[in-house]
DNA sequence: CACTGTCGTTTACCTAGGTAAATTTACTTG
DNA sequence: CAAGTAAATTTACCTAGGTAAACGACAGTG
């Protein structure tokens, strides 16, 4: 199926992946845990989850698994983002940032750090 | 509950209600219908859904239901923008944007518009 | 007055995601 | 070798979303 649709706990699995590239279930687990509280055996179903539609894969050593990606974290953000754009945006990307410009969420900040990557985009 | 989390069939109906204000389950139902093929009883079930979660309800009129918004489009399209941004941009905006100008389903001509909404942003 | 079409309601089934305890399996260590 | 530990698997439950048939109420029409 290759579903680049990931749920929030399922998320965060592969964010920890996506950082170390090679993880044990118990690895990821304790990743997690740092933030929030997750059960070590949620991890693994999700895991199965994961592995069922193709997200990631195992090599066996010794007697654990070791996990690793199979969808790239840019292909993942790629999908998620032409989602939301489709669905909810019309399709168009500018509606997107018109959105940002004039979210309260958004601070100056962030707005002129928008403003310079669209001025260094231009100078190519 | 108040979640703006809405499924892709859900969010359709919620467009049709956006767009007209008001409605009955029939007219959503043609309204989807002239783009993809969905049982009426469906639009009702999830209609009933959305009106569980207070994101739409109803008026009587007669001994039909006239179904009208209580979210509105703004909030949604902020929550939505605001989880993905969370989730997958690290909470930061100017991440997702950075993300748009190398994403190649995003065309020259969407860069162009983004390029100047962010002028005319500035002239304020 | 029975027939038909349109409502809304009930019921049922499926998938995905999440949560986690219980169980099995197998290695290691006293 | 028995016990404990740690891993994976099995099992079970719950919610949300989606899909749609079946059902019952009722109004208008022949």
């Amino acid at each position: 199926m290759t579903s680049t649709q990931l749920g929030r706990v399922q998320l965060l699995i592969m964010q920890v992946l996506w950082d170390r590239q090679r993880a044990t279930a118990r690895e990821i687990t304790d990743t997690i845990n740092k933030s929030e509280p997750i059960a070590h055996s949620t991890v693994q179903t999700l895991l199965r989850a994961l592995e069922e539609k193709s997200s990631v894969s195992h090599e066996v050593e010794g007697r654990t698994f070791i996990f690793f990606p199979l969808v790239e974290e840019e292909n993942f953000k790629q999908n998620a983002t032409t989602v939301l754009i489709e669905r909810v945006f019309g399709g168009n990307a500018a509606n997107l940032v018109a959105h940002l410009l004039g979210d309260k969420n958004v601070s100056r900040k962030e707005i002129n750090e928008i403003r310079k990557l669209i001025n260094q985009h231009d100078k190519k």
